[in-house]
Parts: structure tokens; C-alpha cells; sequence
DNA sequence: TGCCCGATTAACT
DNA sequence: GTTAATCGGGCAA
């Protein structure tokens, strides 16, 4: 039985803790998979939404580590964040992508499709195949329903820059597993 | 108040 | 390769 993930997993560094989660398992209502993908946003990185201050939308990224931050993208989806660090220092990494495992037919139900890889390849497609929406925005990460449970210690990482913004978009701080098909997007190098 | 743009996706040509 | 869908934040007036 794997081990679940506890809270103090978060109290650290994005840059730290987005590698780290590669390989993990995210279940929400017993639905989900394998990270595959995800991206660090630092408080300092002006590509962060807290980058200008507390807002209401990004309220829970300034509370404690440990937390779900959702966000409506582009007015239609919804993105899944963890809050990362001390209380206050408003960092997260985005969960971009995730290899479907539990939970199938659920998935493909919601998202209209059958092909496995499309299903949760992308943030806004992961959270449409687990149906996370905004109502559970400031959720905690260690209680249902979401599930977090740690990955086999030595995972293949890979890094690069981040996609789909314009600020500090030489960063490398977006992370893979290492040949996943199951990414949004393939790692250059 | 009004205007522009975004941590996206799918359906086009 | 391009574009529409759609809405809240940020900034100018």
C-alpha cells in the first residue's frame, strides 16, 4: 500500500516540492492518476497570480500550505493548484497533467471521450475528468475527498520552460515524467 | 466604467 | 497554421 502524502509535504519550496510530486498519485473522489506533469509558480515569479497580491480569486494561495487553489482559466476551465510553503508566501505548483489509473469510465464519461491519453492531458482536461471545479477551491489536500499518495522514490525527471504564458517564460520550471505519453506536451530536450 | 488580456481547449483551414 | 468560447483581474480614465 503506498503512503499517503501528509501535510508537512507541502511546507516546502515549489521548486522543490513540483519535482517531487512527479510519480505521486492524485485521487479526487476516488478518481485519478499519476502526475505526470506540473509547474512551480513562485511568489516572486511575475508570472504567479499572487505576484501582485491577495485578491479574492487568489485568496487561498496567501493561506497555508497544503491546500488546493482552482481557478477559472480563460472564463471556461478549471486549473488545480497546491499551495506550497510557509503560511503567507502565496506559491503553488499547477497539476498540468496526470496518467489515468483509477476511476476510467467516470472520466471518459465527463469528458465526452475514450482515447486514455486525452483524458486528463492538460490542467483544464484533468479537472473537467475529475470533475474539480471552484466549489473546491481551499479544499485541504490530505482529507477526502482528495487523496494524495507518494510515488516510487527514484522517478526520471524532467524540466523545461512553462507553457502558455508570456512573463518569465525562459524559467525552466515546468517538470515531467521522464517519456510519459500522457503529457500535454512533449519536453524539448 | 470600459477595455485588454490570460497558468486553455477544441474545432476549424 | 488560426480562432472562438467566455469571465474575472488589473489598469487607465
Amino acid at each position: 500500500m503506498p503512503k499517503r502524502l501528509a501535510r508537512a509535504f507541502f511546507s516546502r519550496s515549489v521548486h522543490e516540492v513540483a519535482p517531487d510530486l512527479i510519480g505521486a498519485t492524485l485521487l479526487f473522489k476516488r478518481v485519478g492518476g499519476r502526475i505526470v506533469e506540473v509547474e512551480a509558480y513562485h511568489h516572486t515569479d511575475p508570472a504567479a497570480h499572487s505576484f501582485r497580491g491577495p485578491t479574492s480569486r487568489n485568496a487561498v494561495m496567501f493561506g497555508p500550505p497544503g491546500y488546493a487553489y482552482v481557478y477559472r482559466s480563460y472564463g471556461i476551465h478549471w486549473c488545480l493548484n497546491f499551495v506550497c510553503e510557509p503560511e503567507g508566501s502565496a506559491s503553488a505548483v499547477l497539476i498540468r497533467a496526470i496518467e489515468p489509473t483509477a476511476g476510467l469510465a467516470a472520466m471518459r464519461r465527463r469528458r465526452g471521450l475514450t482515447d486514455e491519453r486525452l483524458l486528463c492531458s492538460g490542467p483544464g482536461r484533468l479537472c473537467e475528468a475529475l470533475a474539480i471545479t471552484g466549489a473546491h477551491n481551499g479544499l485541504a489536500l490530505d482529507a477526502p475527498p482528495f487523496e494524495l499518495f507518494a510515488g516510487p522514490s527514484a522517478v526520471e525527471v524532467v524540466a523545461g520552460p512553462r507553457i502558455g504564458i508570456t512573463k518569465a517564460a525562459d524559467k525552466p520550471w515546468r517538470y515531467g515524467l521522464k517519456g510519459s505519453h500522457f503529457l500535454s506536451k512533449r519536453f524539448s530536450s
